[in-house]
DNA sequence: CGGCGTTCTTGATGCAGATCAAATAAAATG
DNA sequence: CATTTTATTTGATCTGCATCAAGAACGCCG
């Protein structure tokens, strides 16, 4: 079991994903959890699947239980813009919508304990805990999704880069400062690239500046290793 | 009165604010509409009013009733981000929160009828319509706020100007295609700047772009006429 | 281990939008 | 209405990132 599912506010034993994590289920008394835990799957999907396309009716909405999952919008044109990136113990899904308005996609391996959607409707107007918890996450993803906008909007190319590399390292098995100072990046640079706003080409000069300047190891393209947080946290302009 | 609370889907008559509107009082009965409604109060801003300042305990939830709300994030070097438009006769404020991560500026003259914060939260605990209203009209603005990170990470500016100037139309007294024809920009060149991640050169040359093209007329700075709905439209890229 | 497709890096060049600078238009003030 | 102030437009120039073009490193599979 990943240490990222094993979280500090762990509230309750989730019964349907047979494990602790602060995902929805917290939310839950133990007969609405065994309700709900009755319809629940699990399912396993490799790195680059598409879970919902634009248009689809969303059958599910799951407990992300380990790796990343990429939202994402496209232009007729081909363009391109991941909107949000979620990690375990995230909760994904967007309850309410007859269709999905976003790519859905698996950025790395992922784990899902998945609630058929309209049960899980239908369980909020019985549960005002569970609408609350729902709400709540909503109202933080939209909070992100603000603070990612001015990254967006109005810093460089350098400021992406560090800002991108900060987000990663407070999701991917944080430690005690809230950042871990190893991971994997779970994104290759075409994706990054389309996080931020930006091509391949300056994803990978920037990410070379910042290992020049000691600010950042890489290895083998994917694995980084902070080596200067306050620089790094300097380079974002916070 | 204005036309644009006097909307399409009106739930029921919110005593409270003394107009009719799709504000968060369609979700409540009789009863706690009577009880929301004695704690409400009435208030007027100037364009330009600071509603509320980044750190802010926010004490107040409102319905807007008239006037348009920017929402922004600052950088310390003064670099700032427009991250949202609201409209009458959206709901505006931020439940659960402590303090408010946002500024809250009337971009026009508004007038409010808000509720005190905690007020409203402890109805949310009792009235689950109330909560269900609020957690879908947080789920539309994350809606909206991912539609527009597209439009500030992969949209050139000519479709940027475009984009907003739509948005514009779609919410400041809608016509029967969803779009007005004629209306004032409530934002100055340097807030619409601000809200595409532009400079106000670029806005405003943009601007004169579409003027000559034949696609606006634009008189006295902030009155736009849109005169060719469909070359707006692909002016933005959808 | 070696060949091969894919992903990433590095270099050279071009251009969209920023910046700097000034003129003009509109709004505010007395 | 004249005067001042502020907002907007327009022009000239500069620059950060995109684009185009090779190479280099990596992952995969026989």
């Amino acid at each position: 079991m990943r240490q990222d599912i094993h979280n500090a506010d762990v509230p309750v034993l989730c019964r349907a994903c047979e494990a602790r994590h602060r995902g929805i289920c917290g939310a839950l008394d133990a007969n609405e959890l065994l309700r709900l835990g009755r319809r629940s799957s699990r399912h396993e999907h490799g790195a680059g699947t598409t879970l919902v396309a634009v248009g689809d009716r969303p059958e599910h909405c799951s407990n992300i239980l380990s790796g990343v999952v990429k939202l994402s919008k496209l232009l007729a044109d081909g363009r391109q813009q991941v909107v949000e990136l979620q990690f375990a113990p995230d909760f994904l899904g967007r309850p309410f919508a007859e269709q999905s308005d976003v790519l859905v996609e698996a950025a790395t391996d992922v784990r899902l304990c998945s609630f058929p959607r309209l049960a899980l409707e239908a369980m909020m107007a019985d549960a005002p805990a569970l609408e609350n918890r729902m709400h709540r996450q909503a109202l933080r993803q939209l909070d992100d999704a603000r603070d990612w906008m001015m990254t967006l909007g109005r810093k460089n190319a350098a400021e992406k880069v560090a800002s991108f590399l900060l987000m990663i390292a407070r999701h991917v098995r944080p430690q005690d400062d809230g950042y871990s100072s190893r991971f994997d990046l779970p994104l290759s640079r075409s994706d990054i690239a389309d996080f931020l706003g930006l091509t391949i080409e300056t994803i990978s000069r920037q990410l070379t500046r910042l290992r020049k300047d000691g600010t950042i190891g890489i290895e083998r393209a994917r694995h980084v290793t902070v080596q200067d947080l306050e620089a790094l946290k300097r380079a974002a302009a916070i």
